[in-house]
DNA sequence: GTCCGTCTCCCCCTCATGGGGGAGCCGTGC
DNA sequence: GCACGGCTCCCCCATGAGGGGGAGACGGAC
């Protein structure tokens, strides 16, 4: 619990594109409880804002020109007394930069794809503390290993919801309108190990049937449209 | 002079980035005369949402992973009657992919890097049947090509098979996970209502199941991650 | 060796889903 | 006036989907 009952979580936007740190930021300035207090378009300029500002939450773009966000990461924590949380943005859900922005100390990652509300919804939890990593499912087994540093404890409890290979098969298949039984003539097993690979995806991605875990899959770019 | 002056120009988004999206639609939207009705990842999807959204102007991306901007331009002005004016969406201005692209009809192209006004003034111009072309040379080569056979005729049987206000409202539900009880509280209409809305979705969209409507959805651009 | 995770398959059970009909109301257009 | 389409709601009905238990085989880790 922090002060965010009645102070306004404070946020500092750092990306080289002008067009994500405006969309950031107006998502985040609509909430009446947070606040943009600064915008900086590289990891270079971090360190100073930071401690001029001082945020609750930095939102930090892993890929920049200067300094990218994992160094940008490991330099606030470093050298900043009660660093901001950091919230690593990213384009894919498989960047390698994110588990090392992770191990460098960041307390989650948002996918750029996510929508308004789960943008919010992250700027919030990081701000109280709760280590966020987006897929739905991951955000589950969030709540096992809290506090920062999320560096080592975060990726095992990835490795744990990660998908095996025959279950990323079967949500792969899931992803293009197949049924159960399909699934199952396509993977050559029966219909009933087809259930069960489905039923660890649905509780894996936290998904309540096989439409949200496609929906899932979509918008944590596990599968792209096109 | 088109019916721009009462209409607003509708234009479709096709790129595969989520943030060239947003940023197109953020400053699209801003004008009061032009609306953003749609948005797709990649050209494969162009087709089925042209049909659906009878965009003015489609603008689209170069290079995208699946079907590139040229192939998508092809395709849009061979097989849709009536086609959008179509403004090429591009990073470099000598890329040829450009060229070949205006040789496959597009009207105009639009750097990435251009200036919120100047992308407006693009779709403005495209939407009132002026060829647009950044450097002067190649705006000869493009008065070559000329205009494409409008056919009227098809448009009834089109809008046909668009979804009405109420499929579309309950198809957006569906991609956000909701189940027909759920969205039958959300819409605040019985759950025989929302079963017949889901019925004629799915015979629209040629879906077997709820999960397939979700992923035409996206694949379409009917809706986007992010 | 044992433990554990993955993959495979099986049982029973509930119920949301989707197809097949139909009906009334209301607005627009002819 | 009438027809038509969209929205609303109702019936019955078959079945796919998903939960909750298993279990055996295999392989790697300890």
């Amino acid at each position: 619990m922090t002060y965010a009952d009645w102070m306004p979580v404070t946020v500092l936007l750092v990306d080289d594109e002008p067009l994500v740190r405006a969309g950031l930021r107006a998502v985040l300035e609509a909430q009446p409880d947070i606040e943009v207090v600064g915008e900086a378009a590289d990891g270079a300029a971090v360190i100073p804002l930071v401690r001029q500002l001082r945020p609750d939450v930095v939102a930090m773009d892993v890929r920049m020109p200067l300094l990218d966000g994992i160094e940008a990461t490991r330099a606030v924590l470093r050298t900043v007394q009660d660093p901001p949380k950091i919230l690593v943005v990213t384009t894919f859900e498989n960047d390698e930069y994110v588990y090392e922005a992770l191990r460098a100390g960041a307390d989650g990652f948002l996918l750029k794809r996510a929508r308004p509300a789960e943008i919010v919804n992250a700027v919030r939890l990081v701000a109280d503390g709760e280590s966020l990593l987006f897929p739905a499912a991951v955000r589950q087994l969030a709540g096992e290993y809290g506090r920062r540093p999320g560096n080592e404890e975060a990726r095992a409890a990835l490795d744990r919801a990660a998908l095996t290979e025959r279950e990323a098969d079967v949500l792969r298949l899931m992803t293009r309108g197949l049924s159960n039984a399909e699934i199952a003539t396509e993977l050559i097993v029966g219909a009933e190990t087809v259930k069960s690979h489905v039923s660890s995806v649905l509780a894996k991605l936290g998904a309540r049937d096989r439409t949200q875990a496609v929906i899932a899959a979509y918008e944590s770019g596990f599968v792209a449209p096109g």
